[in-house]
DNA sequence: TTGTAGGCGTTATCAA
DNA sequence: TTGATAACGCCTACAA
């Protein structure tokens, strides 16, 4: 490949001139810039950008780690984060981390390589502080929806708890008084909120969150399905499920149709995140609307905030909700015991 | 933060010898080994890798460039490479071109650049051939999925026709013989095989094609939705639905139940690729499995094979499908007109 | 407006 | 086994 020297020869000037020119902004003569622009062209010139980086300190790379990758929910976040970072001349890099915490700490370490300039997690494990945060300037991170609750670092997420009680306010005033929950994994802040929500729900409600039958997935499809299954079984009666994602809610309704209950005729159900799939699911799905891609923006804005002024004080963004009401609810009967049995 | 210097003159030797520790293999003695670790940890050195890059002349980064990331194919095809690549001590950048060409010529120009060793494809556009590639060696680029026929590069897919030819017999063998289509775009490689697939299978049935009620979509649920609305609509006969994605096929599981048509018991409905949601679909759908991670790793395998040796002839991988068959699928109905009208 | 030269942090070559 | 030193390709004072 031919470097800033070559072009320096055949537009016969100095490489400084090119290195101006490349830059743009800089002082050069229109005569001397066409040279140099034909001599790009003609050799099919491209800057190093290694050696670019080298120099500056740094990659114009962000690192976000999520931990998986097939999920419409990581999806949406990372197409928001895309959005801002290439008009802010970022690159994303994804990192995949099966929430491992070794392998998000070795990307934390990237930037300390320089391979990053900040980083971006959505992960329930959380960066280690580099020890270098305390004498060097902070490390650019932002957290984005899972992190306890007394980080200093820039932070961003929706109102989960807010968002599930305002779900459950919706089945009760459709007149459901029996209502099961299929939660999300409850060692993690996202799960265990959205639980908190819908137990505050209830409670405004004036209902006994201790009577209500309560099962425990992990926001998957499968899950939905089997704790579905595991609801049904236990026999308690119940007119609405209120599962803590729409994947959830969308294996909550493929194994009630198997044991031949109607939804929403036999049982409301209701998810929580909005995913594009459920508008479509048979009935499609009552649900909270969370901006999943807003979230992912707001994350970068922060970032970008961060990489402007690193010694800036962390701030927290949380994001509004919206109760988006669809087909997979209806008042409850007045019998209010349609799922007793399997 | 701290270079390889400070840690020579810690550990009281020279750059060089850190260096070596530091790439493992080389001779070191033990003790010195010993004093440069403790160097190492006492500093929380990291190396610089835009510095070892730009000697090395290489950045372990692969660029994948998908159109859109908000796509459960596309999740699923980018899990399948960053497996291998983390493997093979590469890391994986995110593209996301929304088949934009010029922004897929940028990414092309990043491997120029040495900011990314080389290029994994899965878009309709396609990399410019950069012209440096007559004269040094050829840029490492991988096509996966969509590539024109007559293309040189080493590519990876799975044969879209004869997979689709391949639920077309499972249709005709249930007793289907009015037989709906909903396509994918057609101005795209997989679009038109799959399509090619459905003319093939019907052909070889024995069944007229010319008859068929074809409605174009695009592959996402909406189009699923609207195309089968579209279909019901003109009034023609037909048992099955034969969709050329899982997400279109959902989408006519919605569009049929508003019509209040049963499935399968009215219409048959398939799809195409066996996403992960297709399992839970009311009902469960009939598709067929395309190894998606598999063709993800299959690129990166060829990636690999690339960056270890540039000059290396290209190459063709085509992988192999399996029908799944679940319950949107049934005999037809001995009427054969139950979805004659809306 | 242009040129000279030092340095960014590594790796690799050659001697010792 | 270790050390000195020259690249790698670019940017940016500083000088002209």
């Amino acid at each position: 490949m031919a470097n800033i020297k070559d072009i320096a020869e055949l537009a016969g000037v100095s490489i400084a001139t090119v290195s101006r020119a490349l830059s743009q902004s800089a002082s050069v003569r229109p005569a001397t810039r066409r040279k140099i622009d034909e001599a790009i062209e003609k050799l099919n010139y491209r800057p190093n950008m290694l050696a670019s980086g080298l120099r500056r300190q740094r990659s114009n790379n962000i690192i976000v780690a999520v931990p998986n990758i097939s999920n419409p929910f990581t999806s949406r976040f990372v197409q928001g984060i895309e959005n801002l970072a290439r008009e802010a001349g970022y690159r994303v890099l994804l990192a995949i981390t099966e929430s491992d915490q070794m392998l998000l700490d070795s990307y934390v370490k990237m930037i300390a390589g320089k391979q990053a300039d900040g980083l971006i997690v959505l992960d329930t494990v959380q960066p280690c502080s580099p020890r270098e945060d305390s004498e060097d300037t902070p490390t650019p991170i932002v957290l984005a929806c899972e992190y306890p609750p007394d980080t200093t670092r820039s932070r961003v997420r929706h109102d989960n708890v807010e968002a599930m009680a305002a779900i459950v306010d919706h089945l009760v005033r459709l007149g459901h008084q029996k209502i099961a929950a299929i939660t999300g994994p409850i060692e993690q802040r996202m799960g265990l909120d959205r639980l908190s929500g819908f137990k505050l729900g209830m409670r405004r409600a004036g209902l006994d969150v201790a009577q209500a039958p309560i099962a425990y997935g992990d926001f998957s499809l499968d899950a939905g399905y089997r704790s579905t299954a595991e609801l049904l079984a236990r026999g308690d009666a119940f007119t609405a499920i209120c599962c803590a994602s729409d994947e959830m809610a969308i294996g909550a309704l493929a194994r009630l149709r198997e044991a031949g209950l109607k939804v929403p005729d036999d049982v409301s159900v209701t998810g929580f995140d909005n995913l594009r799939v459920s508008a479509f699911s048979i009935p499609p799905l009552t649900t909270v609307d969370v901006p999943i891609q807003g979230t992912g923006e707001a994350a970068m804005r922060l970032m970008l905030d961060l990489l402007r002024d690193p010694e800036e004080a962390p701030r927290e963004v949380i994001l509004p909700h919206k109760l988006v009401v669809r087909e997979s609810t209806a008042p409850a009967k007045k019998t209010g015991r349609a799922a007793a049995s399997k």
